[in-house]
DNA sequence: CGCTGAATTGACTACCCTCAACATGAGTGG
DNA sequence: CCACTCATGTTGAGGGTAGTCAATTCAGCG
């Protein structure tokens, strides 16, 4: 129970989490977002290159869609969302992302970001100049696998929103967004019952393809049948068990 | 003009397409699947360890979810179908493969692939052996950063996919469809206006999240409307330009 | 020739969106 | 302290899009 913090205290306010002088070695996410199987010496090499730069306050962006790319940013306080513009001007959400987990990886393909990532609260992240990581990759055969990996990750991630998207029910859609959340927080040795919400109804509703609305109403419905409490952004998990079932669908 | 085929002649029954000894160096599709800046001479060491097999046939899988991973495919010839199986064993249809894509790059994440891939009609491909790549990206930087720039580019496209799906119109879907698979032809010089859909109506369905009721009146009312003309699988984009106003949406 | 699977079309229904009114809370300035 | 605005979220009523259920057509194939 040390570290699992109760859910009116946010998680970024906790004492060190914006502290610049953590180091790879010595960071609480490196199980997460750093190869586990990284040589001592190597996670050193790599900590060389990383930046870790003043925070973000809420609403700032970390890059803009069509930046030109050179680094990639891990995640290590707070909430950021990845933000996709088509050419119509709509906004479409594609991802959230929670400290521990990497951003940019967009950006390799063709040499500028395709999405703008911006700060959901407060946050801190590790930028990793990509060209430095490229040639550490060439010298370190475990970080060069570990980075494949990292991306491979993030493809059968959206292949899986991509399944709940593709699914009908609006109440699985809801129903999958707490559990990954929900589970996201587990790796992390946070409360998976009991978190607050980073994200606004307007950004949670994008990002599943439903009004604003519509999330409201199933967050009142999902209360009134006693699978989860909800107090504006702070969200109980009364039962797991069903809003597991939710999740898989009723078909 | 000399390699265009009418849409009535498959693809894949084009001379070669199947002939097991092309090599990367003269093969038709180098350019989509292969850096052009290697130099010759690592486009040998490629391709001496990329392996062809016998085609498949349709509805033949190449790997199976929970195969343990060993290999990245890239399509020679015809056109393969991923699907991600749920707990629940609903299917999702996650993607559509054409000639000169890459297929199985799930499959890094956790060293099994997470999805099956299926011939969707006879279909060539070229095995590449991931550890033997995986050796080679090291001593070839510009391997090294073609391959982060290919899974790069399957999570840039696997963006897109979500940002289809956010989006109501089923309309928009269908449209965003067609006009991704016309352009992926024209990248192979054949016809962006006129092509066979390798896919059934429900496979279309599928990955559109439509039912397949949905995708046969959206394609009669297309038809209705000149946009298109269909027949059976055949494809005609008789006007290109309100394709993309509706795949675009109305809104 | 009948069988099977895929596709089309129609009638009806349900879920979610749209439009609208209202509530809440944060921030600002009187 | 209150009034005001603005952004965000909740709730309600009604309509539209796509799903469900069902019948029919069509092509491929033994």
């Amino acid at each position: 129970m040390n570290d699992i913090q109760p859910p009116y205290i946010k998680i970024q306010d906790a004492h060190c989490a914006h502290d610049k002088r953590v180091s790879c070695g010595n960071c609480r996410l490196n199980t997460i977002c750093l190869p586990i199987s990284l040589h001592l010496d190597d996670i050193d090499r790599l900590n060389n290159i990383v930046q870790r730069g003043k925070p973000l306050q809420k609403g700032e962006y970390l890059y803009r869609a069509k930046d030109t790319f050179d680094s990639v940013y891990a995640i290590r306080s707070g909430a950021v969302k990845a933000v996709s513009i088509s050419e119509t001007g709509n906004e479409q959400v594609t991802g959230f992302y929670l400290p521990g987990e990497v951003v940019g990886l967009d950006g390799l393909a063709s040499d500028i970001y395709t999405n703008s990532v911006i700060a959901l609260e407060t946050s801190s992240v590790c930028e990793i100049p990509f060209n430095r990581l490229e040639e550490l990759s060439l010298q370190i055969p475990t970080l060069q696998r570990h980075f494949f990996q990292l991306m491979s990750r993030e493809i059968t991630q959206e292949q899986q929103i991509i399944t709940l998207l593709g699914k009908s029910s609006a109440e699985a859609r809801i129903a999958s967004l707490l559990l990954s959340i929900s589970a996201r927080n587990g790796r992390r040795n946070l409360s998976t019952n009991n978190f607050i919400l980073p994200m606004s109804r307007t950004d949670i509703g994008n990002f599943l393809g439903l009004t604003i609305e519509t999330v409201s109403r199933i967050f009142t419905r999902l209360q009134k049948n006693k699978v989860i409490a909800v107090d504006k952004k702070e969200i109980v998990i009364t039962d797991m068990d069903s809003l597991q079932v939710i999740a898989k669908g009723t078909d």
